[in-house]
Order: C-alpha cells, then structure tokens, then sequence
RNA sequence: GGACCUGUGGUGCAGCUCGGAGUGCACGCCGGCCUGUCAAGCCGGAGGUCGCGGGUUCAAAUCCCGUCAGGUCCGCCA
C-alpha cells in the first residue's frame, strides 16, 4: 500500500517509483493543467504535481504513486525538508473523504483550547501535538532503558486499590460484588511498592497512572503518570544518583549530547535564597538575609524576626504607582507589607529614595549596598516578618519580576534535600506530614520526635526542574519501633494505624529491609522539555479545569438501573 | 469555596470606554478564471440566537444583574 514516507522522498534517487499514504494538507488549482497537492504524513509533507483534478480537498485521505525527481531550478521550497524534490505524474488514489474540518491545523494558527478538546483527534493532527506525543514517547523509552541498564524491574500495581485516607483526596470505585464497598484509584503507587521491597524485589520501577481528585491546573490533571522507583539497602545518594542516570539518558535521547547536572541545596537555603522549595535559580537574583543589618533600626515596619531583601531583577520597568502596586502584592500575599530602597548614583556619591529614607541611619544603608550589591539604579524590596513568611512572600515576588528574564533553553536541574518531617500543625496542634507518615527522620534528629518535632528533618527530596516540582521521594521507615513514634507523633494511635495501613505494618513484621525511592512526573518533565507551559499540551486526551473531557461529554449521569446492582442511589437534586 | 481574564458566521480577531440597522478585517467554505505554485493568485457568492436568561432604555453585541462554558491563579495537591 505504501513505499515511502514523505520525509524519506528527498533522500530518493530521481525517477524512484513510489507509493505515498496520507492526507491531502493543501491543493493548489492552476486550472485544467497542473494542481499541486501537498500530502502530509506523520514524518511531513510532500508536494505531488498532477494533470487536471478538481475533486481532492483538504483532508481527504489519499493514496499517491508516481515518480520522485528534483523539482524545476527555481521552484524549490526552502522552508519544507522535502522542498527540493516533488512526485511527478502522480496517480491519485481516494481512500476517505473529508468534510471541511472546523478550524485550521496550520500550528501559526492559534486556535481557542476548548475547539481543539472538542475535535481532539483532528487536533492530533497537527505537527506540534505530533512533534509533542512523540517525545513524550521518546522520554518514557528512554526512562525505561535507563531504569533496566541499573536492575530495576518492571511490576504493575493495581489501580483497583484500597482508600488511604491521608494525603491527596481519592477517587472510588463502586463494588458489584461487594455492593456499598468501594475501590479507590491509587494516588500513587507508594505502599504497594515498599511491600514489593519487602518481597525482595530489590529495585523496582512502574511507569504508573496516578490519580488524585485535586481541583485542576495549567500543571495538574486527575490523572497524571510517574517514573515510580523504589530501591532497597540504599542510601539518598544511591537514590539520587538512579534518578541522575535516567535524567541524562532523556536529556541524551531529546536534544542529543547534551549534559546534565543535578545541583543540591538544602531546603533550608532554597526557602531562604529563593522563598520557596521548587526554586527558579535560572535568572539570579537570590533572596538575601538582612535581618543582622537592621537588627536596631528606627524603621518600625522592619523590627521583625527575620528581614528579607531582594535586588529587583528588573529595576527599569518600577515606576512609582508599580512600586506601590508591589506593596499591595505582598500584603495579598499574607505579609504586612513591602518597602523599597531606590539607589542613585555609586560610591560616595549614591543617594537613595524610599519612604524610610529619613529614618535609615547612613550606616545601615551602606551595609545594606554593601550585603546586596545594589548600585546605581538598582532598586532594594525588603519584606520584614517571621522568616518563612518574608522569604516566602519575597521569593514569590521574586518569581513575578524576574521569571520573564529566565533563559528558555536553559535547563536548571536542581535537588532539593533535608526537608522537615513535617510542615506545621492542623488544627487539633498536631504536625502534619511534609512527604508522606512512612518517611524516614533524620537519624540525628530522632530524639525530637518527641520533645520539637517541627525541627525534625527528614530523609526527603524533591527533584525541581526550573522551578517546576518534577517529583519527590525519601528514604522509608523499615523498623516498626520508628514508624510507631512517628504515628504518634502525628497523633495516629495505634488502632488508627492499624486499620488504615495495617498491611504495611504487618508485612514489615516479617523481615522489611531498608528501602527508598523516588516518584518524578513525566507530564511535567515532558511538557518543560517540549516547551510548552501548559501539561495538557503533551497528554492526549486531557481534561478541562473542571474535569470535563470535551470529547466524549464525561463525566456522565447513569441511570437507576446501572447504579442499583452498585448500591447507589444518586440524590434528586444532583441530578438536574 | 474565592479572585481575575475570555465568549461576536466554520476559525482567528476588531467593534463594547462614549448605546443608534449584524458593521468590518483575515482565514476557511461554495462557484468561476488561471500551466510552477507552495499559508498560490484574481473575480463573485453563501454563511450570525453577538454564550444563555433577566433588567435599564424609544433603542443593547455595547450599560447593569444573574448564569453557563473555557482559561490563569489562590485555597487544595500526604
């Protein structure tokens, strides 16, 4: 049925028959004599040249023999990889017609999402969704490469799962068989895989569906998929160094030679130097600490215990009403405010504007220059408040004025590590769960578990791709005496526990050896390696923010009589 | 749950501030012309519930209220 593909036509001698299959991408009518027709397939397009023909339209799927030759001196086509050569004497064969199609394929053509949802598979089509499916393909075979050259070993875990009510919130499944009982889908794969380590697995990876029924975003969809690893008698840097290999194999297998490396810093410094734990180093501009510089000020608005400053990245574009514009930002974002140092002028010379300009003894302006570097031009923010909250509203702040500056190629890999064990306390005062309750304490922070365990670190990190979370793991609880204090810790008594995950807790009853892993989104990874800004750009079929396939209408009402032998009845009101 | 942006022939947009006949542009579609084009060109034509509902007004795409859909973000995402 077909001989070539429209790319492999220009390599061709001239005068090789061939049979091309695909669809008609664009006719050119030159009256009764000559009609060019452009036939894309999946690898390109190609330009066919026929006698009279008027019956071949846009889309129409077709089938095309003849004859390749160099196109006439003069005529070639520069801006296609075909355009030197062209099919003479083209046969043209029907094989489906096409009505005209509702929006144009052409990728210089914006077309709103929602008309692209609703016809996704015409919207496949076209060469961006076809460059970016394909390289998401590309990234998955060569994850899975790396992960088999290192001894891991592919096992599935179910998605019919059991509900865990920590953490992210679940989707279920109704029972037929067990009318009333429900399924959930996993959030991840995480405790089926530490039982696999307790089976002696050893390493084992998924590429594995995720689900969590999470209000949805430019970066975040119901359902999303994981590299999901999990490794025993390992330590971090054994963890760090797996996730490194498959990292530099993708990059290798997307833009070819290209090198990779993975920084590290703490948590502790990526809150402190950028405000937030997924930090975009790509554009500088790191958040400094100030506070000993204005330990005794005047300025009342910056006694605080902690004050953050930050050099604007781009001083040029602050006038006046955007300054105050700044301010109000930091006030939306939870601080009490922001104050800004305008400096003119270098050296001796400098002079500066702020609505505490009176109030800043000389002294504490020159060190201020001095520990940000500031000068002619630059424009000083600080936020004064308790430490997390400054860095965090300034590191935020950070991100608005500088993110624009970032270098798109470039591709800032970064480890984050040393996060605490837990993130503050819920309501009831109790600490909640930073990573997830089976991750593992500090060995040297242990002790705190009972008497500060809001300083307790953890075995975690996160894995941040330019400011993007690519994914996290840690180092697990393998012994029952530690998992039972971090429980504890977490206000889950024992019964609790046991009726929640007390599989897991009997399965490490026989013989657990220690484990760690990891997890990394692929739709992220894929999505910031194509370019794109936006995951539902490399999934096939996504969803709308509000959960709605725009294709097939679901989710979708179902009936009295399906949901009965489910034991579920659905409430009047819901569904009007 | 909340904030903001968007919704106008099949597609993309302008019109909306400051109300006056569905007005305009580009693409696509249909017909005609055209022997080297390539986002072909030229001529002609068809195609509209201005998202939906209500209000104000002599008069609403335009102003007001509500609502729906899509997007971005906050909350949420162990």
């Amino acid at each position: 049925m077909r001989t070539a593909y429209a790319a492999d036509l220009a390599t061709l001698p001239a005068g090789t028959p061939v049979t091309i299959c695909g669809w008609v991408n664009r006719v050119r009518q030159h009256g009764e004599h000559l009609v060019f027709v452009d036939v894309r397939d999946h690898t390109g397009i190609v330009q066919c040249v026929l006698g009279k023909r008027d019956d071949l339209r846009p889309e129409y799927v077709v089938q095309i023999s003849g004859e390749v030759f160099p196109r006439p001196e003069g005529t070639e086509n520069p801006q296609i990889p075909t355009g030197s050569v062209e099919v003479r004497d083209a046969a043209v064969t029907i094989l489906s017609e096409a009505e005209p199609i509702p929006f144009s394929l052409d990728d210089r053509i914006e077309v709103e999402e929602a008309t692209r949802l609703r016809h996704r598979y015409l919207d496949l089509r076209r060469e961006r969704m076809q460059r970016n499916l394909r390289l998401r393909a590309k990234i998955n075979s060569a994850i899975r490469a790396a992960m088999e050259e290192q001894g891991f070993v592919e096992v599935e875990t179910p998605l019919l799962w059991t509900p865990t009510p920590e953490g992210a919130r679940e989707f279920y499944v109704p029972s037929r068989t067990q009318p009333g009982s429900f399924y959930s889908l996993p959030q991840s794969p995480q405790i089926a895989k530490q039982l696999l380590m307790v089976a002696g697995f050893d390493r084992y990876y998924q590429i594995a569906r995720c689900l969590r029924d999470e209000d949805l975003r430019s970066d975040r969809q119901f359902e999303f998929t994981q590299l999901d690893m999990e490794a025993s008698f390992i330590g971090q840097e054994d963890v760090h160094r797996f996730i490194s290999n498959a990292m530099e194999k993708v990059v290798a297998a997307v833009f070819g030679g290209r090198k990779v490396e993975i920084g590290k810093i703490t948590w502790r410094e990526a809150m402190g130097s950028y405000g937030s734990d997924k930090p975009d180093r790509r554009f500088g501009h790191p958040l400094i600490d100030v506070t000993g510089v204005l330990a005794k000020t005047a300025v009342r608005a910056l006694s605080a215990p902690h004050v953050a400053a930050l050099v604007d990245p781009d001083p040029s574009s602050l006038s006046r009403a955007r300054l105050d514009q700044l301010v109000e930002r930091a006030r939306a974002l939870g601080a009490k405010g922001l104050l800004w140092i305008k400096v003119t002028g270098e050296g001796d010379g400098y002079s500066i504007s702020s609505p505490v300009a009176k109030l800043l003894e000389p002294a504490e302006v020159e060190q201020l220059l001095k520990q940000t570097g500031a000068g002619d031009g630059d424009v000083i923010l600080l936020v004064a408040d308790e430490w997390e909250r400054a860095v965090t509203t300034l590191g935020q702040i950070r991100l608005e004025r500088g993110r624009h500056l970032a270098d798109r190629e470039e591709l800032d890999l970064l480890w984050v590590v040393d996060f605490p064990l837990f993130e503050g306390l819920d309501e009831q005062g109790k600490p909640i769960s930073a990573h997830h309750p089976f991750t593992m304490p500090n060995e040297e922070d242990l002790d705190l578990l009972e008497t500060d365990p809001l300083s307790v670190r953890s075995q975690s990190y996160d894995l941040v791709l330019n400011g993007w979370e690519l994914g996290s793991g840690s180092i697990r609880i393998h012994r029952a005496d530690i998992q039972r204090r971090v429980f504890s810790a977490l206000g889950i008594d024992e019964e609790t526990a046991d009726s929640r995950f007390g599989f897991l807790l009997d399965a490490f009853r026989y013989g657990a050896p220690p484990h760690g892993g990891f997890a990394f989104g692929i739709d992220r990874l894929a999505a910031l390696l194509a370019g794109e800004t936006n995951i539902r750009e490399i999934i096939a079929y996504p969803k709308t923010q509000s959960g709605v396939d725009l294709m097939t209408r679901a989710p979708k009402r179902l009936d009295a009589a399906t949901l009965a032998p489910l034991g579920i009845t659905v409430q009047p009101a819901r569904q009007g």
